[in-house]
DNA sequence: TGCTGTATAATTGTATACAATTATACATGG
DNA sequence: CCATGTATAATTGTATACAATTATACAGCA
């Protein structure tokens, strides 16, 4: 019953369409293409070697996941984070990842909690020889783990979504390591909690692993290269309580 | 700078493939084409006489809507709700809808401390006699204020989407107009609280709203018609806390 | 110079033809 | 009778042609 992912599998790789939106994908993720930059089907069906067709359905789904923003008759611009929807997804995640470690911890699976403590195991290994970028796998994969052990389909869904959309920006700041020993560290806390059944600890501590990640991130001045914002209150009261 | 809507222009309303889109949306919404149907291309784009091009793509966008789920080389199915799909999005709703009444508490303006001010007078006005249809729309309009008011695009997005997701199911239970009296009053408590600059209290009673709305609908039995599942554990915890 | 309108080019929107894939029906052999 | 393979039909995937829209360049004029 569980048999489709929500957003993986919808595109498939070997269609055109899929490989055109994968490499789109990868492209945007990796800053090939630049904020605001306009993608024109002709050439990238070119340079791809297919016809329009696939591309703009390409097209349509980067839309939905908020990588495109597409205009009606002008074009199609890759989409800009700002870092007041940097800090927004990361209260939005802090509240939703809480709220997904309580209902892994009731519904995790064997199998699920085998793979979650293999993850950090890898991950405390890698971390002790620096290797950055096994790293940052792992760290997504402890992740959709926990979305998936949460047996929701609903919360993984927007999860990932938002995960995803802060890959973007993530992909500088973990590479600097300081913070990956500290992730790790919470990582197994987050895993102890749920192992020992004890919802609310998960909760709490899943809450504080993405509230740190975000204070991590702004600490390092890595992704205020977007630009800047007034606000200050999107995590004011609540970062407080807790911390 | 706040130019454009995430979600409602996207899809413009005059091109076809725009058309096609909010004319399945409806119709999906609307139960006319029921769950696990199969949607034929070519079948659709005679109906509403246009090519198959447009429909494909309308096709993508509903995809990402959560309402289609595409198989590829096969078709396009109606996406089917579970129970437990709806109550997970209750759970998850309750969380946002505080976070947003936080977020609006300190980010409304003048502008739409009014319009929400003029709502809730009219909801109490039809509520008064009767009126679901102006009720249900008047109900929609609150919350998309709400949203607004966040002055977060990225939960302003989320937030539609979830909530254009479970109409499907509400869209019988709020002619239920029991529920629609005890609604408003919510709703006039969480203008209170923003009006008078209370966040923390804004959110614990969006928060409550949201649980309250739930439990109505599943009291009043009137989406039980999907299918029943087991787990019980979705609302568990967290209702019982604060009800 | 600076504005405006028009012609031209470039780009997206849509329709259609054809290819590839999948479903269906039916015949054949065990 | 059932299983299996094959031919046929139906459906989706892709390419291409053309229409509609938007951007650009430039001439004409105040």
């Amino acid at each position: 019953m569980n048999d489709r992912d929500v957003k993986s599998e919808v595109t498939d790789k070997y269609s055109l369409r899929g490989r055109v939106f994968h490499k789109l994908r990868d492209d945007i993720l990796n800053g090939k293409y630049k904020e605001n930059e306009e993608l024109r089907e002709a050439a990238i069906g070119e340079e791809m070697g297919v016809s329009r067709t696939p591309v703009r359905e390409a097209f349509r789904q980067l839309e939905l996941e908020g990588l495109l923003q597409i205009v009606p008759n002008k074009g199609a611009y890759v989409t800009g984070i700002t870092v007041k929807d940097v800090k927004d997804i990361y209260a939005i995640r802090s509240l939703l990842e809480g709220l997904c470690a309580r209902w892994a911890t009731e519904n995790i699976s064997p199998k699920q909690m085998e793979e979650m403590e293999e993850n950090i195991y890898l991950s405390e290994f890698h971390a002790g020889k620096g290797h950055a970028r096994q790293l940052a796998e792992l760290d997504n994969q402890f992740h959709d783990i926990l979305y998936a052990a949460s047996n929701s389909k609903m919360l993984e869904h927007v999860l990932r979504e938002f995960h995803e959309y802060v890959l973007r920006v993530r992909r500088k700041t973990l590479s600097d390591d300081e913070r990956g020993v500290q992730s790790n560290a919470e990582h197994r806390q987050i895993m102890e909690a749920i192992r020992q059944r004890d919802a609310g600890l998960a909760e709490q501590l899943a809450n504080a692993h993405i509230r740190k990640a975000y204070r991590n991130m702004v600490k390092s001045g890595l992704y205020e290269a977007y630009e800047e914002t007034e606000t200050e209150s999107a995590f004011g009261e609540q970062a407080e309580q807790e911390m």
